[in-house]
DNA sequence: CAGTCAGCTTGACATACATCAACGATTCGT
DNA sequence: ACGAATCGTTGATGTATGTCAAGCTGACTG
């Protein structure tokens, strides 16, 4: 069960001891929500199948998205800096995830140096991949901005084994435009436009890229 | 030394053992160069004294700033994950530094957990405030980013036991504004309406709050 | 199976900010 | 201490993207 749920490079006796520790979660329907902000961090959570959106609450009530979490994710790093969750966390489609106990996972982690340092290069990884997103955000125009994020879910997708070239986008086009920093109309707009391009094929939902290397391209 | 260096909560003993991995390092001057983006990760860095900015370059080979450091930051985080850093660090000014081998501390983290808590506590935070920043830069207007910059600021030379009324911009204007995604020309413009609605008084790289319950309304 | 509603698309218009340009103020190096 | 370069300010103009409005489509519900 820990290959499926944390899919790092660990040794046998590793994962083992780890499988004693990771416990299977309910499965969470569209809408449940699994974490509120400001509930207390007792577990990290890793997702088998599905995807869930992270947002904070702005002072006038509204969300403002911070991630998206797609199989073979971790879920919670945010909050071991006072033990707290700092964010809302919700399930985008039915979602199947595994439970890992804080401190279970501390215990262990002093036992299994490689498993400290995965978990440092993980958050490492993270911290890197939002001030990646910082910079692109900044700098970028609308278009580049949808490229790149469609990009990044690919590369995710690929890492995890999935389709790189045709996939669906569970979350709504206001949630990626808020993640972006777009209205939902220039979303919808940019997807038509590059669908009229011949880089994507847009249907609903489901994506495909017929052109990856012109995406590449316009999201650099 | 080790109190200068890493200002946390550590009990003696811990504070005694670190002392013995931390050198001091030689100070930078202006626009010395501190990391290269790609150097093998050997040591973090914290800041003592002066400040620094970290930055990749995009495609085009422009600059990408995606940090400030000030006194008490530590420094070289997002090399964790494969052991490379994977931005430029320059001074902004005349900089004192300590250096931390990661070789050693990862050997101590080893030994004492609170330790291995705080080191996580640090990145959970830097990851907690870079992912803030993201929403912040992208659902804000140009006034209410640089309002909230200047609040963030405030509140790190507060943490740290300076003035949180009045203190240096040690960055350009450039920097500023391509931390925050906007135009030289844009920031300058801010700052003057805010100087001429009382907000701010600011004479060249100084700035006072001299409104500070409009600045934090602003910048909400 | 029909009605409803959330989600998506498209068009017309408004605006915040970028860009271009010129000039003033500091800082830096010799 | 001087000249040169960098940095900062201010004004005029352009444009990408937001906002408002209307209609369309697909999905869930009773």
């Amino acid at each position: 069960m820990a290959t499926l749920c944390l899919p790092y490079q660990l040794s046998p006796e590793q994962t083992e001891k780890l499988d004693t520790i990771i416990q299977r979660h309910r499965p969470l329907q569209k809408r449940d929500v699994l974490i509120e902000n400001g509930e207390p961090l007792k577990f990290l959570y890793a997702v088998r199948s599905g995807s869930l959106k992270s947002y904070s609450l702005d002072s006038h009530g509204s969300e403002q998205i911070i991630d998206f979490h797609l199989p073979g994710d971790l879920i919670g790093f945010d909050g071991l800096i006072d033990g707290q969750h700092r964010s809302f966390t919700q399930a985008l489609e039915t979602t199947m995830l595994c439970e890992i106990p804080m401190q279970s996972l501390d215990q262990l982690s002093a036992e299994l140096p490689g498993l400290r340092k995965q978990l440092l290069r993980v958050m490492s990884g993270e911290l890197h991949a939002s001030k990646t997103l910082l910079g692109t955000l900044n700098h970028h125009t609308a278009q580049q901005r949808l490229a790149n994020f469609i990009m990044t879910l690919s590369n995710r997708f690929q890492q995890r084994g999935l389709s790189s070239r045709s996939f669906r986008l569970s979350m709504t086009r206001a949630d990626i435009g808020n993640y972006l920093g777009l209205s939902v109309e220039t979303i919808s707009r940019i997807l038509t436009q590059l669908q009229q391009e011949g880089v994507l094929a847009v249907q609903n939902k489901l994506v495909e890229i017929t052109d990856p290397e012109r995406l590449r391209a316009l999201a650099s």
